[in-house]
DNA sequence: GGTGAAACTTCTAATAA
DNA sequence: TTATTAGAAGTTTCACC
């Protein structure tokens, strides 16, 4: 996969976006001193190159009733079922992210649930997936989200 | 904190941001069959609840360069370093969430690098940490990301 | 709560530089 | 590659249901 070359004028149009999608490019193109149809431009181009997938909104999962998060580490029975224990998991939609992975688990997947209840609910769903042996739970006591997305794209270039 | 009530409506209009935060209100609006200033109305309540906490790109890291993906669980010397060890973590913008975490580990934290030796350096860096007694790694082979997302805020009303 | 229309702002594509 | 421009489109407010 060809690494995609952005200048610096992409990295700022990309962190006003990163904080805000529904920022006018207007607004960016005043900031950066360019016009509003070469932001139009960049953007447009960034989304064909397909470093920008799309955008989201970020709810306040806890306020939406949300307020359990678990890890969940899977044991299989045999490697060769990873493919089909994982589509079984991706079906479950409070699974937000799972991972194939090496070392102790087979998959290693996120979690997030109403309450204890709800929570002990998924992981007997996942439990009683066909080919998985075990799973082993941590529960997050409290979640921190990283806000240095907007470092990611840019540190990249100066390392 | 209490559970903001969302109706149908309420419910369509994020489906549709979720997907797409730049939608215009009046292509939403004509979907309901509502009007445009509905939309504006509904999305800024959700705003002011915090329901919506804002927006933000999907971007593609592998493109970025960013294509290793690894779990670190940390073990403390003493639990009451917490605190001091999570915030000195979330300094590093390659951790892009950190959990406190009940049972095996103390923290618990997601680490997003451009290959194995970058990854070593930000694991180096962790276990550098005053009050950082060991870690654990597990790397992911393979990350699939659930995208129910659009389910999650649907689903609660229905339990 | 919602609507519809007016006033205002922004987008976008084409053209020109 | 960037700037300008103008018509199309979107947003936001408000008087009125």
């Amino acid at each position: 996969m060809a690494k995609f070359k952005l200048d610096e004028i992409d990295h700022q149009i990309l962190d006003m976006l990163i904080d805000n999608t529904r920022i006018p490019f207007t607004d960016i193109a005043k900031k950066l001193l360019i016009s509003a149809g070469t932001v139009h431009v960049r953007v447009k181009k960034m989304e064909e190159a397909g470093i920008i997938r799309g955008s989201s909104l970020t709810l306040d999962y806890v306020k939406l009733g949300y307020s359990f998060i678990a890890y969940v580490g899977i044991f299989l029975e045999k490697t060769s079922q990873t493919k089909f224990v994982l589509e079984r998991i991706n079906e479950i939609p409070y699974v937000t992210v799972a991972h194939i992975t090496t070392g102790k688990f087979n998959i290693f997947c996120k979690v997030r649930a109403q309450d204890t209840k709800h929570a002990k609910d998924i992981i007997f769903m996942i439990d009683d997936i066909e080919g998985v042996s075990r799973t082993e739970t941590m529960i997050s006591l409290e979640e921190s989200i990283n806000d240095k997305k907007r470092l990611m794209h840019k540190i990249f270039q100066e390392l």
